[in-house]
DNA sequence: TCTAACGTTTACGTCAACGTAAACTTAGTG
DNA sequence: CACTAAGTTTACGTTGACGTAAACGTTAGA
């Protein structure tokens, strides 16, 4: 084996864009877009893009953001967050109010699911009950 | 007072387009367009929309299904199994299915949203610290 | 009476997030 | 060497979820 090719745990793995792509199944497409509107920034070798682990876990939190209703763009100023290039204090401030911001949507959001799977459980109710009242028609 | 405008709760209540527009914060081209795909159907008074207690629920579960990231087909599909039309064994034992389905999904975006909450909380915490250590330059 | 505030339909426009196709360049293999 | 598999760029197409006019009807109040 070269240099590549990726082993256990290895922190300096690289990976091609078909290998992620069909490890997170998604397209190549979408890949190069999130690449496209600035969500990744894979090196090159040549023209081939190479990704390294920490690309793969941009993906993998843009895909997070995904599950979660979230835009590309939302993504991005999320995953920005955890960047600490913020040397402005008043960028700071900014900041911790912008995950606050984040952090009130995601409990709206559980608070939504809890509902959600309350109704769901009732409609399952529902439906066994419909079940056995009418199995033997 | 005539015979609408709604007092308390009363469960025969009657609403018009844009007073559900300005109660849920959207616009009447919004309310139209669910009605378009489906999502709603309003009885008329002449041309006129006039919505009613059913209606204002199935609003609020369309945008309660837009704040988890559905799209207008999935929040109908969850919507549809509300409602016990299905006479069909077969039927049943699919929602039932499709409920389950629902609920990994909905599980799927808790575990989502307990990451991203520790991810946002550790961000918060470097943001605190750079400031503390910056704060005075 | 007229005008302002609401309602309606029809229809084209827009934006995000890709899909899809074309045309082309390497890299490895029987 | 011809061929296949994977990569590339460029660019137009599509789908969902509305936005944004335009053109028109109805009703209440100054």
């Amino acid at each position: 084996m070269a240099k590549a090719a990726a082993k256990g745990s290895d922190t300096s793995a690289e990976y091609s864009i078909s290998q992620l792509a069909k490890e997170f199944n998604i397209t190549t497409r979408s890949i190069r877009h999130y690449e496209d509107v600035g969500l990744l920034s894979p090196t090159r070798s040549g023209q081939t893009r190479i990704y390294t682990q920490a690309d793969r876990t941009r993906l993998r939190l843009i895909l997070r953001g995904k599950r979660l209703g979230l835009s590309l763009e939302d993504s991005r100023e999320i995953i920005d967050m955890y960047e600490p290039g913020k040397t402005n204090v008043d960028q700071l401030k900014k900041l911790i109010d912008a995950i606050q911001l984040q952090r009130n949507k995601l409990n709206q959001q559980l608070d939504d699911i809890s509902k959600l799977l309350k109704d769901l459980n009732r409609a399952e109710a529902d439906c066994i009950d419909a079940l056995k009242t009418n199995g033997n028609q």
